[in-house]
DNA sequence: CTGAAAGCGCTTACAG
DNA sequence: CTGAAAGCGCTTACAG
């Protein structure tokens, strides 16, 4: 079943008295060409609504001028990431396309193959989870992975210093003299999750104070999440006077548990996010978080992938450092 | 210059001693060939990491099996519109990328050649600006617009009504007893922008209460640009007592400017937002908003081009209605 | 400046 | 069940 939604460079040739060549010289290297016969040919094509078969033109080429973006999830967090690709890509004439995996390993496989496949030059990873490729292409895909930490070392990746956030976070509220500190995690499945998780940890280490297990809730990064672990927190015998929590959304979920029994943000608990997405900066109270630079993230990604593909420079890594935001959520702890 | 990450079908096929065509065979109709002679070949192209290349089956075949979204800007509300659309891909076979215009019509063009050229099946455009698309290919193209009403009528397209979600919102204002009602509308060049205005005012008229057009305050979409429109609203020599706003983010910045001066939503002021996003639930207080079935819109603008693409029933379009959502932000107005 | 021809890597009737 | 060959629509040395 052939779809024939657009003429050929043939036909077009043809109607036109001119080869082939001509065409693809017009369109391509217009230089080449003598300008009335040019002029005429691009009426032609105007006329006959003529689109170059770009399949065709990619099979001939090799490369196609497009990367792909991989996603684990339609989310506001890569949207930045997708802004700071999309710059870097302009500036080196690539068109950006997003894939998303919605978490299925397979799903990325495909997507995976679609540049294997010459369908795209390069990926753009937004997710720790590398697929299983088959190893004799595994280090010929162009492949840059963003944000979340990679296990394995041999592949090219913009990182974020995520346990370094989570330790300003952490030493943010020990400085405005909180000893009772409680965590909410992300998933255990997400690597950076677990980044953060430690450098809780090492904040409170650093500042001697004894970790309490109980004081550890995991959550799944979500709105709903973030409430019923703050419920849980505050079932402990010894309520905390302040929770850092691994993203955003969550920090908003305990505050709304907070407000539902009558207790206020920050007066008589602190909370602290992760991410700072616009919601952090809009919400009321203004959520203090940790600053991720996501569109730099993505900028550098896809500057490191064009370097790879045109392998003007060898692939490289980076660690890009977060930012603590101090705003209206954070006050040092109620006096008993 | 040409990459060559993985191996071809021909050199896959020297090396285990068969022909081109039982590599293909193998990969795309596995039944057509002995079992022997599968496992051999399905093994040596694991151990050679071949991946069949997609432009020459895309070119081969004439179809590639995915679809592009257009959007004008990489903003939530898509998201969801997106995820509905890969629910229907899925169902269909179908892989779904993600294209951001970033506003530029030029870029459109580019995405739109990339389905003209057989790099994509069809596209879902949200976005009501249509493209200047060569004539010849502009009924060629398999496309639907979601969710923003087109202007030129001869394409599909999956639109919400707007007029009768701004129609409800009002109502609502009017059924609580408000008759000094403000607007803070959407951008000029925004279409459905346009179209919820005139909801606003037709359920005016129909409640007998005369316009007052210094009661309408152009926003920007944005969180700002509300809390700007709200400042405006405030120098009014009679301040209203509600404001329909034409989006969610302008209402919370409507609010936040609100609370700037000390006044209380929805005691002061009630405050009605559009869209229906995440942030309107998860705002305190939770934000009285018209629900737009985002979800249902992309996957209904899915099946719409699965249809077209495969010819099996004829382009149609169809519209959803909105739903009014009470949260919080809304109230009787105060007595004076 | 222009054309004829090869070839990119597949898929698929057509033979055998 | 398998292979040889044509052909998808381009681009680009190679001639002229």
């Amino acid at each position: 079943m052939k779809k024939d939604i657009t003429p050929s460079s043939k036909s077009v040739a043809r109607a036109l008295g001119v080869s082939v060549a001509t065409i693809s010289r017009v369109l391509t290297r217009p230089d080449l060409v003598n300008e009335k016969t040019r002029e005429r040919v691009l009426r032609g094509i105007e006329r006959l609504g003529y689109r170059p078969n770009l399949a065709a033109r990619d099979l001939r080429r090799g490369q196609t001028g497009t990367i792909l973006v991989v996603v684990p999830q339609a989310g506001v967090f890569f949207l930045d990431v997708l802004r700071g690709v999309e710059q870097a890509a302009d500036e080196h004439g690539f068109t950006v396309l997003l894939a998303n995996t919605r978490g299925d390993l397979n799903r990325q496989r495909t997507h995976f193959d679609h540049v294997m496949s010459h369908r795209a030059d390069g990926v753009i990873l937004l997710t720790g989870q590398l697929p299983t490729v088959p190893t004799a292409s595994q280090n010929r895909l162009p492949l840059v992975v963003a944000v979340e930490p990679v296990p394995s070392s041999n592949v090219s990746a913009v990182t974020v210093d995520h346990a370094e956030g989570a330790e300003q976070a952490t030493q943010h509220l020990i400085a405005l003299g909180h000893r009772r500190i409680a965590h909410i995690a992300g998933p255990d499945n997400v690597f950076s999750a677990g980044t953060r998780l430690a450098g809780y940890r090492k904040a409170l280490r650093t500042a001697r104070i004894a970790a309490d297990e109980c004081l550890v809730q995991r959550g799944l990064f979500s709105v709903e999440s973030g409430a019923k672990a703050m419920q849980s927190l505050l079932r402990q015998r010894r309520v905390p006077t302040a929770v850092f929590c691994a993203n955003d959304q969550m920090a908003i979920g305990a505050i709304g548990a907070l407000r539902a029994v009558g207790l206020r943000v920050p007066a008589d608990m602190s909370v602290v996010g992760f991410d700072d997405l616009e919601l952090a900066e809009v919400y009321a109270p203004a959520l203090t978080t940790i600053h991720i630079p996501r569109f730099d993230a993505g900028y550098q990604a896809m500057m490191i992938l064009v370097d790879i593909i045109s392998r003007t420079r060898p692939a490289r890594s980076l660690t890009l450092s977060t930012r603590l935001v101090i705003r209206a959520t954070t006050a040092p702890p109620p006096n008993r």
